[in-house]
DNA sequence: ACCTTATGGATAGCGATACTGTCCGCTATC
DNA sequence: GATAGCGGACAGTATCGCTATCCATAAGGT
């Protein structure tokens, strides 16, 4: 199989292929000549694996390089990999201010953590991360929504206790840490999908279905979105997609 | 109130909050002659939305646009704007190859949406990410991890409800519009953090507090994710675990 | 054997994004 | 009246994720 072949059978320009080539999202494939090689089935597999982080995931091209060395890395257990894996996706704030806000977000964070019994090592990039939510949010004046905190907590040991399960159903060990790799990336997604669906419906006034349209707790409509991109975004859409029930 | 000591109150460079002005992110403030303005304290708020929208919420400036143009417009109710605010704020799947696969993966959504009873208008976008996430999981073999959908919608459905109690809790209307926004942006980055988090937990085996060192679940520390993004990324870390705090 | 087409590798360019820097005529303030 | 700062316009910069061009070489049909 050669580079062609390999553009056609995962739909992605072969410029591009030789991209990932360079950045090494893909290793080479065995050279036949000087100017000659051969790709299979891996090379296949993994450009679409890149795609799904990249397109879905959201990662960016260097993180998912880190990410996939990672993967590719035997060395450590199963389940450490996982660490391995996580600290290569997250892209932590660049800078915080360290004043006495943040102290006490991090504080926040540490409390929370030893609340719940959890076992994190203290670089791990998601409590800055975390701690920079919380700071945010006492700077913004958002106190109130401080005390979701644990109902979130309560969700995401729930949710993280299915997902254990559900990777160890895995029989084989190279397939877990693939499974790892797009479980981690695309969860986040999936997640936060499945909440913009819940919010909306809660938002939405319950309507004992005696009329047929829908109730529409949303207005705009899903072209608008792409389209305000260019313009000058002043007129928030004069479009009567779905007119508000109460308004 | 002049744009440098907005600049000095926010910590945000003048040059940029010019730049704010000119993409419409900020008002233009109250001009007192022909080249001199007067900015006040909602000026300063503004700009620190926008910071936490962008910086920590990772929105992009026009999306940002967007959505505080969303939030400006008074006309319509309090849930209702949640829609609003959620279609500006989603980048929906650019491409999606429309197959046989995708098709299956919208009903898989349908499904989804009709068994838990939520009310959802079909244009909501993240119905596309879901759609877009199913059927990645799907053309990569991961079958197994379809099975999570469902514990996930669980706990968006209990995090939904908790978010929407305190969001009411608000007794005034214009705070309501605003800590919806950053509620919705920064929701996302917060419960990814948590989940990490807990999966770090879960993924670090259990020791009885005999040993003093920290069980690393995970083997890298957090400067690496940076350093990597240069180099070769060949080498995961050879650093010792808490470097210098950075000035 | 010949000739067209494709290949791998190197390097340069492109379009979008989020600023940043410079200039300029004007204004506020000392 | 000097001078520092202002608002506004516009050009420049750095990064990202490709995309385009070029080249010597190799593959494959005739």
């Amino acid at each position: 199989m050669r580079i062609a072949e390999l553009s056609r059978s995962t739909g992605v320009p072969a410029p591009t292929i030789k991209y990932y080539l360079r950045e090494g999202l893909l290793p080479p494939g065995e050279r036949t000549s000087r100017n000659q090689a051969q790709y299979d089935e891996r090379h296949v597999r993994r450009i679409k694996l890149v795609r799904a982080l990249v397109e879905v995931g959201g990662l960016s091209i260097a993180t998912a390089r880190d990410v996939l060395a990672r993967m590719d890395a035997p060395e450590h257990g199963l389940l450490t990999s996982l660490g391995k894996v996580q600290f290569a996706m997250s892209t932590p704030p660049s800078a915080t201010v360290e004043d006495e806000v943040w102290d006490e977000a991090v504080r926040r964070v540490d409390e929370l953590i030893e609340r719940r019994g959890w076992r994190s090592v203290p670089s791990n990039p998601a409590r800055r991360t975390l701690a920079s939510v919380l700071a945010t949010l006492q700077r913004l004046g958002q106190t109130d929504k401080l005390d979701l905190l644990d109902s979130y907590a309560d969700a995401a040991e729930r949710i993280v206790d299915d997902e254990i399960e559900v990777l160890l159903r895995r029989p084989d060990l190279d397939s877990l840490a693939e499974g790892l790799v797009v479980w981690i990336a695309l969860g986040d997604v999936m997640f936060s999908a499945l909440r913009r669906i819940a919010q909306e419906s809660a938002a939405t006034p319950r309507v004992p279905d005696s009329n047929g349209q829908a109730p529409a707790g949303a207005g705009a409509d899903a072209a608008d979105t792409d389209a305000d991109a260019d313009g000058d975004g002043e007129d928030p859409g004069p479009e009567p997609a779905s007119p508000a029930p109460e308004s």
